[in-house]
Order: C-alpha cells, then structure tokens, then sequence
RNA sequence: GGCGCCGUAGCCAAGUGGCUAAGGCAGCGGAUUGCAAAUCCGCCAUCGUCGGUUCGAAUCCGACCGGCGCCUCCA
C-alpha cells in the first residue's frame, strides 16, 4: 500500500516519501492565543492528529509539531484593553486552547513550541537573512526583501506584481510593499526583546520558519495550517527559508478546509467581521471583534468552546470533523452535529453488545499499535476474511489522501457484520454460545478497534452523561432495577397495559427499555 | 481585476474514465417482538445546465447558471 498526499505546492496527489526513511517531520501552524480558542481552531489539530496517528501505524517514526503564537499586534491590543499583561492573555487563551485539544482527543502532539520562548532562534535567521542579503533594516523594522525571492509566489501560484501588500504604518519603510516585516521595532510600553535592530518583537511568519527549521531540520516532510493560511503566511513562510536556506523547506503542504457557520459565512471570517451597519458604513476594527465575539458566544455557548464539548461530546464533535475529507468545507452547525451524534450510537449499540456476549468490554480490547500487529489471519473463516476486506478497504482509503470519510463507510459496514454474525449465531440469546463463534466477533471487534483508533475513536469508554450526578447514579440504577422488575412481573401475567405504561413513562423521561432473551436493559439518551 | 475551490438522493457525504454511483441521518416495507426498542433484510440518486472528447464520463475539455475562498488579521 502506498500512502499519497494532496500537495498544495504542485496541486496534486503525490506520492508520499519522506526525507529521512522511516521518519517523518510535521509541522502545524497553531493558534495565535489572543483570544479563546473556537471550533475553526480545531480542525488542523484534529486532522493531523489523525494523520500523525496513521503514519505511526504505517510504521514511522513521528514527532509533529505546533507552534503556539504568544507574541502579536492583536495580544497587545488585547492587553492593553483588559489591562493585563501580553503574558497573562497569553497564558490563559494557551490554556484554553491546550484543554480543547485534550476534550477532542488531540494527545499526539510531540512539541509545542512558543514564539517568546524561541527569541534566540528567530533572531539568528533574521540575521541570516539580512546577512545572505535577502533582508534590510530601517529603524529598527527588518523587512523581508521579496524581489530577491525568485521564487516567491510559486505557493499560491501569483506574481509579486499583483500582491497589494501590507499596509499600515511600516509602509513607507520598505523598498516594496510586498515586503514583509521579519522584525517589528517596539514602540514605548510594547512588550520587547532586544535584537541587533533594537528593541523589538518577531513579525508574524518569522516564528514558523524558525522553530520548524530548529526542531525539524532545513527541510522537512509536512507542514499544515489551514486553508487561509496559503497566503500570505505560508508563502512567506516559504519565502524566509528556502532563501535562508537554499533549499526546500517542506516537502508536502497540507491545508485543511475552513469550517463554516450554517448561514454566517466562514468561522470567524470575512462575513463575520464585515457585517456592514444599518446605514451601510463598514464597521470599525473594535466593531467587528464584538461583532465576531458575540457570534461566537452565542453559536458556541457561553463557556465557549469548552462548553460546546460538554454540551455534544469531544468525540461527537470529533467525529462530526472526520466524516467530511479534511480538505472541504465544512458547513457546522448543531442541527449537523445532532446528526452526526445520532450516527455514532450505532457504535455505541455495538460495544454494549459486544460487552453482553463476551462479557468483556470493548475498551479492554487491545490495540494494534501497527499495520503489521493488526494482519488478520483469517485462513477459511468467512467472517473473518470479511473484516480482513473491510481492514484493508478502511486502510487504502486511509492512504489516498487520509479520506477519513469514506474510511468510516468501512466501520459501518464492519459493525454490521459483526451485528449479522452475533444475530446469525446467536451469540446474544444462547445459553451457551459457541466459543469459536465468540472467538471470531472478538477478533473482528479488535480489527473495528485498531480503525477506529487510527481516527481518535472510542479509545475510553464514554464519559457518564454530565446531567447525571455521579452521586445519583447508584439510586438511578437502584429504581430502574426495581421499575423493570414490577414490568417483568406484569409481562408475566400478560398484564401488557401495565408494562407498557412503565414503558412510555420512561420514554418520556429520556429512557428507552430493550427486551432481550437475557433481561431487560436501560439506556439513557 | 488576479489566483483558486465547490455544485452527487429530503439532508450529510465518498467516488475524479469502465463491475449494480460507498457510508450515515431521515423515511418506507419486511423478519424478529405480546407490542416496542435494538439488530438484520429490502426500497429510496444517472451525478447544476448545455455542448464536446471517447468504444465508454458524475469523473476529461468548453460555455453557462448557482454557491464560496484567498489576494488585508485569520486554523
């Protein structure tokens, strides 16, 4: 099997090698921590944790890095309005961003490192750069010089002639206003760091190019970001490096789609801040951020983000992500999310199932940590020549492109027959199931296991439903025993009008009751 | 204006030259059930429009219609 990338650089699928066999180098432009973190924010890191996950299985070595951006115009400006320092803005929406990661099952992440913590390294390829001629000083700002680039543009596929460049008050300082800022000098009261230009702080695509190169090497396997940030900022990003270093800096560029609100526009984007006033005036800066932040509260919550994985579930929302190829659009909304939920029981269903045949549960399956670890041998077993094809099916998928959505089309289609085979053999309702039956449902729950776990899923069972108190869970279950008893008394004497009165009255309280041969059983939605 | 993306069933979404166009949600019919629920089986699309290339196209090319992104801070 041969994995393939969608390389942005070339517009096409390529085949995926790495720089250093059997190694393989990420890097993912990470959060600029001005504000709390949103659901957009989430994309990058869960796709390529998923990706990170795969290639470990594929069986290279990893590390995946993503930076976190601590210094910038926006948490300066944040500072100052809330009079606090840049650092403890910093510190709290890193916080913030780090407790999402772990809500949605992001946990493969090796590095993550800080531009304030990274100063040496962005100084010294600042200098690089002005030294190699590719970088000028004024007044303490250093400009990229982008007419020394010959190549600049080849990401995004433009001219420098038709760049518009950076406005602002930087300018009228450079030779071109393509040029970017590598180096922004402090002025009086901005948090500083001394340099060869003066007091200053880092431009924005400098830090990137910095730490990648620092903890990668000059030329490394995958760097990430989302769609919107092809231009400028990896352009420039390439711009930086490969003029510093002569070669290229990474070998694959990876975008994942933007997320959209159902009527709104991108998360976060241009219809967001650009929401004109009643009399048509464009609204000021100040305007569009309450504008954005109202939005966000409303659509996410008032605890924002973290309250949105409390409310649906981490794995729900990451699941939702997932279905879609990781290079769309995604259009979000809770109306997609309660749908996408509603899938997932079936796995659920399934788990619960399989814990009733075997006893054992679905969590304490092992997983095969590696494609080699994870070959069925399946010999003559229907059955399991079967999950052996879905196996496969889910990994060629997988290696086109990681298209995770059409993966989980191979889960679905395992857990069904795994449901057929428990129904045919009755592995459910017999007193005393055939063990080479029940070998063979836990052989192909271990292959669903090994998939899913390739995506982030169903790794831990599901946290308790958070309505329930788990002080009033014992009694819950205490009074669901009692409750199906008295039905099971009144079935037996064909007293069905009493049955199903307890029935419906629990249907209404959100609980649905399930005969089986084995006893009744509850479930909470 | 420049660069680029998308339009597949009621909804979500794979598929990018060739077996009967994955899968999910919803719906309908059936098996099962005292009735349900769960599970299983079956049904439910010719792929925005028009034209072209080809033995053959949802898949390639062109035009048009309709959405959208970037070009400025953005995951």
């Amino acid at each position: 099997m041969t994995l393939r990338v969608y390389n942005t650089l070339s517009r096409t699928k390529e085949v995926f090698e790495p720089v250093h066999p059997g190694k393989v180098g990420i890097y993912l432009c990470g959060p600029t921590v001005y504000d709390r973190a949103h659901i957009g924010h989430m994309v990058g890191p869960v796709i390529f944790d998923t990706i990170k996950r795969f290639l470990v299985h594929a069986g290279y070595d990893v590390t995946w890095v993503v930076n976190i951006t601590d210094v910038d115009d926006k948490l300066i400006k944040r500072a100052r309005e809330r009079n606090v320092s840049m650092e403890e803005i910093a510190r709290e929406n890193t916080q913030d961003y780090l407790t999402n990661l772990k809500g949605l099952g992001v946990d493969q992440i090796d590095q993550m490192p800080r531009a304030t913590e990274s100063m040496g390294e962005i100084i010294r390829f600042t200098q690089a750069l002005v030294d190699r001629g590719y970088a000028y000083a004024v007044e303490g700002d250093v400009f990229f010089d982008v007419s020394k680039a010959p190549e600049y543009g080849k990401l995004t596929n433009r001219t420098v002639d038709a760049l518009q460049g950076e406005g602002g008050e930087a300018a009228s300082k450079k030779h071109s206003s393509a040029d970017f800022a590598l180096w922004k000098s402090a002025k009086p009261g901005e948090p500083s760091w001394d340099s060869p230009w003066g007091p200053g702080r880092p431009g924005w695509h400098i830090e990137c190019s910095a730490m990648s190169h620092h903890i990668l090497g000059e030329t490394f396997d995958i760097h990430g970001g989302g769609l919107d940030l092809v231009f400028p900022h990896h352009e420039n990003e390439i711009a930086q490096s490969e003029c510093c270093h002569g070669r290229p800096m990474a070998r694959y560029w990876l975008h994942n789609g933007l997320l959209k609100r159902a009527a709104a526009g991108k998360v976060g984007g241009r219809a967001e801040r650009e929401k004109k006033t009643a009399d048509g005036e464009s609204l000021t800066l100040e305007q569009i951020q309450q504008a954005t932040a109202e939005k966000e509260s409303r659509s996410a919550g008032a605890g924002g983000l973290a309250a949105m994985i409390e409310r649906f579930g981490g794995e729900q929302i990451r699941f939702f992500l997932l279905r879609t190829h990781y290079r769309s659009t995604v259009v979000f909304s809770d109306e997609a999310l309660t749908e996408s939920s509603a899938a997932l029981e079936t796995f659920y269903r399934f788990f619960e199932r399989y814990q009733r045949v075997t006893g054992q549960s679905f969590y304490d399956l092992p997983i095969p940590r590696t494609r080699t670890a994870g070959e069925l041998a399946p010999g003559t077993d229907p059955l399991l020549l079967e999950v052996q094809r879905y196996r496969t099916g889910f990994l060629e998928k997988m290696d086109d492109d990681f298209n995770s959505g059409a993966a989980i089309g191979d889960l679905f289609e395992l857990v069904r027959l795994l449901n057929k085979h428990v129904d045919k053999h009755q592995l459910e309702d017999a007193a005393q199931p055939d063990p080479t039956h029940v070998a063979a449902l836990g052989t192909g729950a271990r292959a669903l296991r090994e998939l899913a776990a390739l995506l982030g899923l169903f790794l831990h069972p599901r946290p308790a439903a958070p309505a329930t108190a788990d002080a009033e869970r014992p009694l819950v279950a205490r009074l669901m025993e009692l409750l199906i008893e008295l039905r099971a008394a009144a079935r037996q004497r064909k007293d069905f009008a009493t049955a199903d009165r307890i029935r419906d009255a629990l249907g209404d309280l959100g609980i649905t009751l399930e005969d089986r041969k084995g006893g009744t059983i509850w479930r909470q939605l």
